[in-house]
DNA sequence: TCTCAGGACCTAG
DNA sequence: CTAGGTCCTGAG
C-alpha cells in the first residue's frame, strides 16, 4: 500500500499543475542525478526543469507532505505518462526491504540512496543518449544531447513561459543526417556515425522494446548489440533506463571499480561482475546497480 | 568460435 | 592528457 496515491489538478501562476499525495521512497536528486537521464536541471528553489516526451514540465516533491508536484502538466498527461515516466506503480518499499535483506553493503546503498526511481525513459531517445555517453563525461553529453535536440527537434510551443525547449527528434530524422554535418552541429565527434547507423537499423527494425523485454538476458544484451555504439554496458543501460528489462547490471568503470572495493577487495573481469550481480540480486540487479552507482559515486568509493 | 590485450577515436576542460 | 566504451585487429 505504500504506492498508494492520489492525484488531482489546480493551476499555480497560470500553468495547469498536478498535484500526487501519498508518494514515498522518493527524492528528486536520487533520482535525477544519478545518471539515468541528461534532460532535467536543477532549479534554484531545489525542483527541476526537464525536456521529456516532447513536453517541457517542472517537478518538485515536499517529503514532509509525500507530495510530488508536476508543474505545466494536467491529469490526462499524469495519467497517460508521468504516471508510468516516474515508475509510480511500482512498490520501491519491497524493493529496497529485499535489496536491503541481501547483505549489509546493499543495506547501506539502498539507505543513502533512498528516494530513487528508476524512470521508464523513452527508449529511442535513452538509446541515442547512452551510445554518446560512450567514452565521454556527463557535462558533454549534456550539451551534445541538447544540441541534437535544437538542430532537429521540434520546439516546443505549449507551456513554458521562457521558451527554448526542443524535442528530442525522432529516428527518422537523425537517419538521414549527413555524418559530417552531424558532428558539426552536435559535437558528438565519431559517435555520429553510430547514431546514423543505429538510426537506420532501428528503423528497419532490427530490436523492439517489447521483444526485448519477452527474451532471455543474453539475447536482449546480443540483439541490442547488433547496433553500432552499442557494446555491453550500453545495452544494459538502454534496456534499464527505458523500462524494458530490470535483470541487467549496467557495469561502467565506476560500478566495476565500486563493486571491486566493496565486494572482492581486489580487480575482477567483467564478466565475473556480471555473474556476481545476477547470482546475488537476481530479478532486481538494476535496481541493486542504481543503488551501488549512486552510492559509490556520491562518496568517491572505487576512487 | 571465443576470449583477451592494445590502440584509435571527436571533443571540451 | 583524460573521460560513465566501442570497434577493430591479431594472438592464443
Amino acid at each position: 500500500m505504500t504506492n498508494d496515491f492520489k492525484a488531482y489538478q489546480t493551476a499555480n501562476n497560470g500553468l495547469n499543475t498536478v498535484i500526487v499525495e501519498g508518494i514515498c521512497d522518493f527524492n528528486l536528486r536520487h533520482t535525477f542525478e544519478s545518471g539515468q537521464c541528461f534532460r532535467w536541471s536543477r532549479q534554484d528553489d531545489g525542483s527541476y526543469t526537464g525536456v521529456v516526451k516532447g513536453r517541457v514540465l517542472n517537478v518538485a516533491y515536499a517529503a514532509d507532505k509525500q507530495a510530488l508536484t508536476i508543474n505545466n502538466s494536467n491529469m490526462d498527461d499524469f495519467y497517460n505518462i508521468w504516471c508510468d515516466y516516474f515508475d509510480l506503480r511500482t512498490d520501491y518499499g519491497a524493493i529496497k526491504k529485499k535489496l536491503s535483506g541481501v547483505d549489509e553493503i546493499m543495506a547501506k546503498a539502498v539507505s543513502y540512496g533512498y528516494g530513487l526511481r528508476l524512470l521508464r525513459q523513452d527508449f529511442w531517445e535513452t538509446l541515442v543518449s547512452f551510445i554518446i555517453s560512450a567514452n565521454n563525461r556527463i557535462p558533454s553529453i549534456i550539451n551534445i544531447i541538447s544540441n541534437i535536440s535544437k538542430n532537429y527537434g521540434d520546439m516546443i510551443t505549449s507551456g513554458y513561459p521562457d521558451g527554448g525547449y526542443f524535442a528530442f527528434p525522432q529516428p527518422e530524422r537523425l537517419s538521414c543526417l549527413n555524418e559530417r554535418e552531424f558532428m558539426l552541429c552536435s559535437r558528438g565527434g565519431y559517435r555520429c556515425g553510430y547514431i546514423i547507423g543505429a538510426s537506420k537499423a532501428y528503423l528497419s527494425g532490427a530490436v523492439k522494446k517489447e521483444e526485448l523485454a519477452l527474451t532471455d538476458t543474453v539475447s536482449a544484451r546480443k540483439a541490442m548489440m547488433s547496433l553500432p555504439g552499442v557494446g555491453p554496458k550500453v545495452a544494459d543501460c538502454v534496456m534499464l533506463y527505458s523500462g524494458t528489462r530490470y535483470d541487467v547490471f549496467p557495469t561502467d568503470v565506476w560500478i566495476k571499480r565500486a563493486v571491486e572495493k566493496l565486494y572482492f577487495d581486489k580487480q575482477v573481469p567483467l564478466r565475473q561482475i556480471h555473474q556476481f550481480a545476477s547470482l546475488k540480486f537476481g530479478s532486481l540487479a538494476g535496481y541493486a546497480q542504481q543503488y551501488l552507482f549512486f552510492y559509490a559515486r556520491e562518496n568517491n568509493i572505487g576512487k
